[in-house]
DNA sequence: TTGTGGACTTGAAACGTTTGAATAGTGTAT
DNA sequence: ATACACTATTCAAACGTTTCAAGTCCACAA
């Protein structure tokens, strides 16, 4: 039985090594973090402490060593909601980038909460972490935690959104050529009456989306009904684009039938959108095309798997990982600033959900579209091809 | 402009304050934390000293507070993979649980390597988390780590296996009458002839469920094909059961035609027993119902919906919370230890993946059942009801 | 004997907090 | 004047580390 001190913590601490071997904390110390003057140190000495420490269970306290080293090998990542499968593969990418470089992730998640979130950011203050990553998608307040975090010139880098309005380096993907690359996908496959559904108000990418939507059916000249552009109302949480889908697909079938796809702002509300068209009698894509945007997991897996514009979440987080590292490496800890986004190429990914429109004589939905709506008439516009 | 001393890191600490403010140290601390004896300060200068702690954005640093006070207030928590959508929900339950008690989540993600499952509850140790909480599902080593746990006194949780053996509490869903309860509802739409398959052997789960399963056909006298029951291979990554289920929905098809249901291990498996079957020109579910089981997201928004056994992971992990909370209460912080799990009920999800078999008439399935296996001839057995 | 130098080990200060004990300042009753 | 009781503030030590400067030994050369 060992003889047992009354012990604040139960954590074994360097003393308690000392002790049982001993010798003085310094020794301990030297040897067991690898100090450059543990090289001095008589070798049995070593070969004891480190079996001491081992038979003790001891591991050095992170708390302790960041105060006295200044260091922390920390970097904060907020994540605006880990229940929404487009921030797991980001942070996936952060953390692998953040491993080799030895630093330390430390994950908050706000829960699409507001009031987490500057919790969440406070605690990565106070946990002094070297760094900050914020996964935002929807569009936070002007949060004056933020301001903290530049005096306490801690470097901030925001993956999902573009704030180089206020400096802070932006990574994100190309959302308007996300747009047309959808688009152009669905025209290029012969649709010409095709049914959008845009992204809510409240979130930044709902709009540049929509824009590269538009550029692309101008180019080919195609019209876009506005019966058949409806938006998603603002979220309260990350999957309500399901239910967003299933509803404005249903409501588009009856008010304006006769399209022969969507293009759905994200997954979820496409994979929505599969199942109105499913209650209203339509298949996919026999009847009617789905695409959606992001690529996350369930896109993936459902049947017909989504073709989707897939946005390379991991590596935004990893390029957001890099580049924090760097500025880290510079002794200086110069805040971070960039002016421009940096926008990654999104990539069109065919799956099942899409294919050429019906033939108008046997399917159903041709024949609604040839009852209440003529497809519209290809115009020629200015812009080059 | 602020007269500037070289700083060693850039963080407001608070001898910034108290020198801004031209107080001590000490009056300070006492002040922004709110010690007992701030009420005994003149309220001029308390609501100087937080004026000033706000212009300068100071917060204030965990790492030195918690060594001062040996607290952390922090809870470990070692996910085995947090793209796998299981894990999910469980943290979502721990952080809940969490923070109303003001105790903060230290999530580290094994990413379903052996490596960093060390590293990371090392990471754990090292930041003084006073309680551990680990979510595994697949069968870990005898990691030593565990000792050193133990060591140092910290009390440890398991969630979604049963480590009562080694006296670890843990909660887990009852996977046995999960098994159970997804025989029980296809054999109750009049299903007889129904294929399973079986979760990978390196899975803690599979044993319990698939003898679940076999306790309700014998309970109902149904016997199952072994040309029927099929297992997994051992998972490389969390969604490997998705072509698992693809690739042995297909092949069962060709070699033993003629069932009416496929009792998948879980909801990936499931997503990919739905592709298979799709595939092979079958119809889900009117030629063929597909029962899955944990009700994850991707479960959610297939169309057709998986009908699941949901596992109840918010609660699993509040639960486990609750409990450890409970310990920590407790000034003497005894390593918890049980001697039995504690099994969740599992609840039957109805979507549309499942439906009563097709009438032989006119299904596909049911002539290819008819040509090449007859439903089995239902036995009694001695088995109460 | 007295250095001298090497091999090995330790003392002490600091990191940013908190907190019980101690100090200065100010009336007020003796 | 002195003691007393406030009020408002500060001192100093401690938490577990790391690291530089400074020990202590001891063998061996002078």
């Amino acid at each position: 039985m060992l003889k047992r001190v009354k012990r604040k913590s139960g954590h074994v601490t360097l003393s308690d090594v000392a002790r049982a071997c001993q010798l003085s904390v310094s020794t301990v110390s030297i040897v067991l973090s690898h100090a450059p003057l543990s090289l001095r140190l008589a070798a049995a000495t070593r070969e004891r402490i480190h079996a001491t420490a081992m038979r003790l269970g001891y591991h050095p306290d992170a708390y302790a060593r960041s105060l006295r080293n200044r260091s922390t090998k920390t970097v904060g990542v907020l994540a605006y909601d880990m229940s929404d499968p487009f921030c797991v593969p980001v942070v996936r990418g952060i953390e692998e980038g953040l491993l080799p470089a030895n630093y330390f992730s430390l994950l908050m998640d706000a829960q699409t909460e507001r009031r987490l979130f500057d919790s969440s950011l406070r605690m990565i203050l106070e946990r002094r972490a070297e760094g900050v990553i914020v996964i935002a998608s929807w569009v936070f307040e002007e949060a004056n935690l933020l301001a903290d975090v530049e005096k306490n010139h801690v470097p901030i880098i925001i993956v999902g959104r573009d704030l180089t309005e206020r400096r802070i380096p932006s990574f994100l993907v190309d959302n308007q050529a996300g747009g047309a690359l959808a688009m152009n996908h669905l025209l290029s496959l012969g649709h010409r009456r095709i049914a959008v559904i845009r992204g809510p108000e409240d979130l930044f990418d709902s709009e540049p989306r929509w824009k590269g939507v538009q550029l692309a059916a101008n180019r080919a000249g195609v019209h876009l009904d506005p019966r058949l552009v409806l938006s998603l109302s603002n979220r309260v949480d990350p999957i309500s684009g399901f239910d967003g889908g299933l509803q404005l697909a249903r409501e588009m079938v009856s008010s304006a039938p006769g399209f022969t796809a969507i293009l759905a702002f994200d997954d979820l509300t496409a994979l929505g959108v599969v199942r109105g068209l499913k209650k209203e009698g339509l298949r996919v894509p026999e009847d009617c095309s789905v695409i959606g945007f992001d690529d996350i997991l369930p896109a993936a897996v459902s049947t017909p798997g989504i073709t989707t514009i897939r946005q390379p979440l991991h590596k935004m987080g990893s390029l957001a990982t890099q580049r924090l590292l760097e500025a880290l490496q510079k002794a200086d800890r110069a805040n971070l600033s960039a002016a421009t986004p940096d926008m990654l190429a999104p990539e069109l990914v065919v799956r099942d959900s899409s294919a050429p429109p019906p033939t108008k004589a046997r399917s159903r939905s041709a024949s609604a579209a040839l009852r209440h709506a003529p497809v519209s008439t290809p115009r020629s516009t200015p812009n080059k091809p």
